[in-house]
Order: structure tokens, then C-alpha cells, then sequence
RNA sequence: GUGAGUAUAGUACAAUGGUAGUACGUUGGUUUGUGGCACCAAUCAUUAGAGUUCGAUUCUCUAUGCUCACA
């Protein structure tokens, strides 16, 4: 799995905590970490134009090879030169194997040793991705980071269906590795394990034998309280070498961003910021706020003063909620393109705050404006 | 002016001789590798008066408002 077109330099770990500060080079692009990278499932981020998701700072988005496979079809976004051509984004992508939907769609699938059969909540049909049809479709849509097919368990969740879960997507993960064909693309490995510390103890010695140019961090913040994620991202983390970016899958909020960080995580996505957009909610460094509420119907401020982003610099939250209140698309891609500011602005300031070695400092006061 | 119809939540509509529902609105909340403006909860009403009845928002009468038709 060794690549020339990939390359991740660990510049600086802070001295007081431990996180960490990297640069990771893609065919498409260097990636800053800490980063926060936007979710754009169906080869777009909700509500926002490519320049718009630029304007945030975003480096890199994400996107999910099972929704594209299944609309408008791998095939297709190949013959219009990969995700990159098909959405003329010139930037680094990643997309999600389609394990996550093993989880998510759990009520529509059926899983076996050779795959999993998903039925289509559109119009009923059956398909069946396998490892290696994943391998397939994240490769004809070209991202530069695609994910391993993972069996992602439930939280709570017993022993037993735990180790079942985690040693099938071992088993996964080495014919993930002998379908992959690109060397232009990086397959990132994921630990699973749920909560169970030798589960996490085992799955990261079994993934970290494969030389990947990084590894995630599955199986969290999958419904567990916040202290149990972060015990067990640190834990992970630990048990993963310091030489590779670590990527936290599906987080999250300001302050799993902040604890990720603190635990040695390298790299974030998160439908928070896009889907809190689109229900009304925005992040503040005083705590996520409502827009709807009544608090803000004469409010001349921005969603957050402290905030430089394009609906932060032009309009007011009173503005803004008679936006949303009128059902008006605009208020989403101004919701949206804060909240995925916000998360990017909060983790180019941990960046600096680390080359510093001030990021206990950072993290306390960010934590403590939070309500 | 005459006749007919009608009156239920902020709005639009249900239902019922014994517990008055829905939608939208309003107020608050939820959301973590997206099943694309979602979901959850709270709040808010029988026009007024008289009669029949054990009991009337419901049936009867009167008043008032509104709608339509005719003058």
C-alpha cells in the first residue's frame, strides 16, 4: 500500500497535551490537520455551490460511495472523470465505503460473510455490495481517501456481536486490500471493536499491520455518552502509530472536536453542521443556539460575533430567522455555511494553538464559553 | 329590506346529547462515517342569552356577526 502520491509529516506535537499537528499531501491537494472535513453525500454539501463550500475553508469533502452507486450510479460519475469532474471539485475528497449504511440502514440490510444486501428505501430494489464491490465503486468515482467496508455495531451492544462484527471487518478489510488497484488513492483502514477495550486492543493490532497511509476510528459516537468516547478514542489513538493520521469518524460537535483533538486525532467529518443547518440550529462559541427561537427576532447580531464567515460578515440572526420562519432555502446555505465555518475556524485555531503548545490553554477557554 | 345558510384554537377545517380532533401557526427541544426543509413535546377553541334535558358545543327559540340570493 505504499504510495508516492500520498505523504503525511506529524509537524508538531504540543508538549502539553500531546495533540497534534500535521500536514497530509493527496494527489488533489495538502490537507491541514486538525481538519474538519463537510459531508457531501450525494456529491454535494447540502444547500451550498462549490464556491460556497470554499469560502468556509473546507479542504477536503466527503462524500458516500453506496448513495452514488445507487444515483446516479458509479458508472456514470466515472464517464464524467471521477467525483472530481462529475462536480468539478478540484480539491481532495474522501468518500465513505458504505459501511456506515450497514449500520444506519440496519432495518433494509442483511449481512453475510460475502456481503451486504441493502434494499433501496426509493424504489425497493435489492443490491448487494460486497468488499470488493465497494472497492469497485469508490474506485470508478476516484477520491483520494476511500474507506474500508466496515460492519459498524450498534451502541449498547454485547460481547459477543461486538467480536463478530470487528472480526468480519477484518476479514473485510484484507479483501478490500487485494481489490484495490489505484495507487493514486489511499485506503484507510478502520478500527471497530464498540467498547470493549480488548476488542479496540485487538482490531487496531489487526489493521495496523497493513503500511496504510492512514487509519480511522470507527464504531463511535453511535448513540454512547461522551465520556465513553472519548475513553475510547483515546484509547485508539494510543494503540495506533504516531506516524499516520488518525481519522475519527462521524464527529461531531464543538466539543468532540475539541476532546478528539486532545486525544490525538488528526481528522474529522461530521453531517452536524449541515444537517443542524437545515433544522435550524447554528454553533456559537457560547453553545449551539436555535435560530427559530423568539430571542432572536429583533436581534441585529451576527449568528456569532466572533464568527468572519460570509453570512457572519452580511446579515443579522433576526434576518436570518424571518429567513428560515419563511421556509426561504437561503437561511439553510447561511446556516450552513456557518456551522461548517465555525467547525473549520475551530480547528485552524487548535492547529495554531498546538504549534504554540498552548492547546490546554485553547481547549479550556473554548470549553469554558460553552454553556 | 326579505329569504336561505353559517358561527368550534391565531387561521383553515373535523367530531359529538356525557372525554372536543387534525393541519398550519405559536413556544420550547432533538439531531454525530446524511433515508435532503425531518422529528418530538407543549400551548391555544365550542359567539351571547333563554329553553328542553340528569346532562347541551350538539336539539329549539331570540339576538348578534358573517356569507350568498332576491329586492
Amino acid at each position: 500500500m505504499k504510495s508516492n502520491y500520498f505523504d503525511y509529516e506529524l509537524i508538531h506535537t504540543c508538549k502539553k497535551t500531546g495533540a497534534r499537528a500535521g500536514l497530509l499531501h493527496t494527489p488533489h491537494g495538502d490537507i491541514e490537520t486538525p481538519i474538519f472535513m463537510p459531508v457531501g453525500t450525494h456529491s454535494t454539501v447540502k444547500m451550498l455551490t462549490n464556491e460556497q463550500i470554499k469560502s468556509t475553508g473546507a479542504q477536503i469533502i466527503l462524500s458516500n460511495s453506496y448513495h452514488l452507486y445507487l444515483r446516479p450510479g458509479h458508472k456514470l460519475i466515472e464517464e464524467f472523470g471521477g467525483i472530481h469532474g462529475w462536480m468539478n471539485w478540484d480539491k481532495p475528497v474522501l468518500t465513505d465505503s458504505g459501511g456506515f449504511q450497514v449500520f444506519s440502514l440496519a432495518k433494509n440490510r442483511k449481512i453475510s460473510e460475502d456481503g451486504v444486501e441493502f434494499r433501496d428505501t426509493k424504489d425497493g430494489t435489492k443490491h448487494f455490495i460486497s468488499p470488493e464491490k465497494s472497492m469497485e465503486i469508490q474506485q470508478s468515482i476516484g477520491a483520494d481517501i476511500i474507506m474500508a467496508f466496515d460492519e459498524c455495531s450498534p451502541y449498547p451492544c454485547d460481547y459477543k456481536t461486538a467480536k463478530s462484527a470487528m472480526d468480519r471487518t477484518h476479514r473485510w478489510l484484507k479483501r478490500c486490500i487485494e481489490s484495490k488497484h489505484n495507487d493514486k488513492q489511499a485506503l484507510f483502514p478502520i478500527v471497530q471493536g464498540a467498547f470493549f477495550e480488548d476488542l479496540r486492543k485487538e482490531s487496531a493490532n489487526f489493521v495496523t499491520q497493513f503500511d496504510s497511509v492512514g487509519f480511522a476510528i470507527g464504531g463511535l459516537s453511535v448513540g454512547e455518552p461522551h465520556d465513553i468516547m472519548n475513553k475510547f478514542t483515546k484509547l485508539t489513538t494510543s494503540l495506533l502509530p504516531q506516524n499516520k493520521p488518525r481519522y475519527l469518524m462521524g464527529v461531531g460537535t464543538t466539543e468532540d472536536l475539541l476532546d478528539g483533538i486532545i486525544n490525538g486525532v488528526d481528522m474529522f467529518d461530521c453531517v452536524l453542521p449541515t444537517r443542524n443547518a437545515r433544522h435550524g440550529s447554528f454553533f456559537t462559541h457560547e453553545g449551539r443556539k436555535i435560530i427559530k427561537n423568539k430571542e432572536f427576532e429583533r436581534d441585529n447580531l451576527p449568528l456569532d460575533p466572533l464568527c468572519d464567515c460570509y453570512a457572519c460578515r452580511n446579515h443579522s440572526r433576526a434576518y436570518i430567522r424571518h429567513l428560515f420562519r419563511q421556509n426561504e432555502g437561503t437561511a439553510l446555505t447561511l446556516l450552513s455555511i456557518h456551522n461548517i465555518q465555525f467547525l473549520i475556524n475551530l480547528v485552524k485555531r487548535a492547529r495554531i494553538a498546538i504549534l504554540n503548545d498552548e492547546y490546554d490553554t485553547f481547549y479550556n477557554e473554548v470549553y469554558k464559553n460553552l454553556r
